[in-house]
DNA sequence: GGTTTTTGATTGACTCGTCAATCAATAAAA
DNA sequence: TTTTATTGATTGACGAGTCAATCAAAAACC
C-alpha cells in the first residue's frame, strides 16, 4: 500500500474532514477518530501526521484563513476603483466557499479555540487586522481620516453578519448577506 | 444541616459558578465536578438539582439572557424620545454586568451550543428576535420603512463587536462600544 | 415537652463509556 | 535493508450520571 508521497494527500483529507466534522457536530468536540473515519484512515495515522488533536484543528483553521485570503487577492486584482476594492473584500468574506454552514461552524468554534490556544489566537487576530488593513486600505481614498473608525465598524459588521449566521439554521444567502453590508458602507461613505 | 429551602439558593450557586466557569475555562468543557466545587457543593447535588449538565448550561444561559433582559426594560424607561430609546438599547448590552470577559465568553459558548441543543437555539433566536424588535421600534419613528432593515444591521453590529471583545484579551471598555455603534447609527439616520 | 417519623440535603464511591495518545507489528516501496 | 505508510490493540485518564447511605431539621404524635 505504500504508496510514496502519501503525507500532503493525507493532511489535506483530514483537513477537509476536519471541517465537515466540526460543520457537522456544531462544535469542537469532534474525536480524532471521527475525523480520520471521515478522512478515510485510522486515528493512528491522524496522529502520526499531526502529532495531535490540537495540531489537527490549527491546521484546519490556517486552511480556511488561507482559503478566505486568497479569495480576497483575488478579488482585489480585479477591482477597479476604492469603491469596488471594498466591495470586493465585502464579497470575498460572503463567497459561496466561505459562506457555507460548515465552515461558518468552524469559525465560530475557532473564536472559541482562540480563547484557550494562542496559536489559534494569533491566527484569528491575523485575520482581523488583514481584514480591517484591507478595508482601511480601500476606504481611505473614500473617505479620508474617518476610514479607519469606519472600516472597524464594517469588519465589526462583518464578522456580526457570519454570527448570526452561525446561528441560523436555514441555508445561507451571501449575495443577501454582501447588499447589507454595502448598504451599510453606502450610508458610511455618504452614498 | 437541612435548612430547609436550599434549592433555589443552590441553584443560583450553581448558574454564578457556571458562567464564571465557563469565563475562565473559555470553553463548555468544563466538568460538572468543577462548577460544583466553585459553588461549594458536591457534583451529586448539582445533578440532583438540575438533572444534568445540559440542564445546568440553559440554566445559565436563561440567566444571562434574564439579567439583559431586564436591563433592556430598565433603561427603556428612562429614556424620552425614539433616539433616546434606541441608544439605551445599544448602552444596555455593553453594560457593566453583560460587557464582561466571562459573561462574553458564556455568551460566544451558548452560540455553539445552540447548534446542536434545541433548547439553547430557542433561547438565542428570543434574544435576537428581541433586540432586533427593540431596535426596530425604536428607530421607526426616525426612519419610517426603513427600520427593519437598519435595526438588522444595528443588531449584527452589535453581535460583532461583542465578537470582537470575546477574542480581545485586554480588559474591555463598553463605552467605547457604544460609541462605535452609535457613530454608525448617525450614519444610518442621517445624522 | 419529649419522642418518633418523615423528608430534604448531601456526599463518597462506583459504573460505564469515551477519547487521546502510544506502541508494536506489518507491508510495500526504494 | 532502510525508510515510509499503515493499523489494531492497548493504555491511562477523565468525566457524566447513579446510588445507597448519612445527616439533621422539622413535623406529627403522645
Amino acid at each position: 500500500m505504500p504508496k510514496l508521497g502519501m503525507e500532503p494527500i493525507r493532511r489535506a483529507a483530514l483537513v477537509k474532514a476536519t471541517i465537515a466534522e466540526v460543520g457537522d457536530a456544531g462544535s469542537l468536540d469532534v474525536s480524532v477518530s471521527r475525523i480520520a473515519k471521515r478522512a478515510g484512515m485510522s486515528s493512528a495515522l491522524a496522529h502520526h501526521y499531526f502529532g495531535g488533536k490540537d495540531q489537527i484543528f490549527l491546521a484546519a483553521m490556517r486552511h480556511t484563513l488561507t482559503v478566505y485570503g486568497a479569495e480576497v487577492r483575488g478579488a482585489l486584482v480585479m477591482a477597479d476603483g476604492p469603491r469596488s476594492r471594498v466591495e470586493a473584500i465585502i464579497r470575498a468574506g460572503f463567497s459561496n466557499t466561505n459562506f457555507r454552514a460548515d465552515v461558518i461552524a468552524a469559525w465560530l468554534n475557532f473564536y472559541v479555540m482562540a480563547r484557550t490556544s494562542d496559536e489559534a489566537h494569533r491566527l484569528l487576530t491575523v485575520y482581523q487586522k488583514r481584514l480591517h488593513s484591507n478595508l482601511q486600505h480601500g476606504l481611505r481614498p473614500l473617505i479620508g481620516a474617518r476610514a479607519g473608525a469606519v472600516a472597524a465598524r464594517m469588519a465589526a459588521l462583518i464578522d456580526g453578519i457570519y454570527l448570526r449566521q452561525a446561528l441560523s439554521r436555514d441555508a445561507v444567502d451571501g449575495a443577501e448577506a454582501s447588499a447589507q453590508v454595502i448598504a451599510a458602507l453606502d450610508k458610511e461613505i455618504g452614498q
